[in-house]
DNA sequence: TCACATTTCCTAAGGAGATTAGGCAATAAC
DNA sequence: GTTATTGCCTAATCTCCTTAGGAAATGTGA
């Protein structure tokens, strides 16, 4: 019997690829062991059981996306920084859908913590800082930036703009530049 | 062995109950079934199967979620309309977070269409009739508040703004204020 | 009131997924 | 080349989903 030499990070990276075709919801020890061709009980040498499978799938996910938008912000400012960033999000759902869906996973907050979930914090901050917040106008725009990116591309990504005109891009265009027009009027009021 | 007297109705309305307490992934056919009293088999004479009793729960939740919402909108326009909407769908996640999440399950197109969904998009450009917007901006208004109202409501639902302040409640307002301003300025452009 | 049809809930059984325990053979170390 | 390690295996258990068929409670007609 030939070995594949699979290691924890082979086989949540496998996983993932594994989360983009079948949907992250069908993710699983025994789904993930069928297709690597092997026995789903020689998956717990490498990974402690199905949750925790998953949780580094979405663990995997949330840096990926950091990674990018990391790049992708860095030396823009402004609008250009809030679309580099916005675009970031849901250029990577729309690659990766069932990453995307696995960063949505819920995790205990130890596990949050160490996430790259911080970073995401981080990286809106940063786009906010082309914007002239006071403290408390920072927390509430970042939450807003949250809730309009994520909601978006799930929905997006659920399919509930599919086969509707006119094409989800148009009204992507539309709502960044309107989350522009609202930081630039909080800034100014 | 007393009977219960189940019907599928009422069925469907525990295991809602059930989804509000112990979260929606938790609810099937066996944790119902213990709730009720009663053997696993014996549900399946009220509904089809586990995917048929997470399906009617969902479509209850959409239902209660437009009939409530039906009558907030109902004798009031513009920004007052807006903020009625958005806070029956936090309102109905915050009092039944269960059935919220139900709400949100993926339905093939057949089922959609008989679902309350329909009205849901009525209820979004009923709201925007007291905007003056145009066809075209129409479709993306009512994107623009439905990724924001579920962005914002899930995010919150998951617990991303917990333990921090300030409130989100603050940040809940400032969002809608947002969403009126960029609705104002869509009517002028 | 009584026979009968219907309905409600039951027991029994099979199948699939998650997990643990322990074995054997392929690799690595010396 | 012998030995230790480790990668993947088989076997077994537990839980959940589902179907099939039975028994008792309810409703219906005389």
């Amino acid at each position: 019997m030939p070995r594949l030499g699979l290691t924890t990070t082979s086989v949540v990276g496998q996983g993932a690829e594994l989360a983009d075709e079948i949907g992250f919801a069908h993710v699983s020890v025994t789904t993930l062991a069928r297709r690597l061709g092997i026995r789903t009980a020689s998956l717990y040498a490498h990974v402690q059981g199905n949750d925790d499978l998953r949780t580094r799938i979405a663990l995997l996910a949330l840096q990926e996306m950091a990674d990018r938008a990391d790049r992708e912000v860095a030396g823009r400012a402004g609008v250009d920084a809030l679309m580099a960033l916005g675009d970031v999000y849901r250029g990577y759902a729309t690659e990766h859908p069932g990453r995307y869906d696995a960063s949505r996973l819920p995790m205990d907050p130890s596990t949050a913590a160490t996430s790259a979930g911080p970073r995401h914090a981080a990286l809106a901050r940063a786009v906010l800082r082309g914007y002239d917040l006071d403290e408390a106008q920072q927390v509430h725009a970042v939450r807003l930036l949250g809730s309009t990116f994520h909601g978006f591309v799930s929905l997006e990504l659920a399919g509930g703009f599919a086969h509707s005109n006119p094409p989800s891009q148009e009204s992507w265009a539309a709502i960044l530049s309107s989350l522009d027009l609202v930081l630039t009027s909080w800034s100014t009021a």
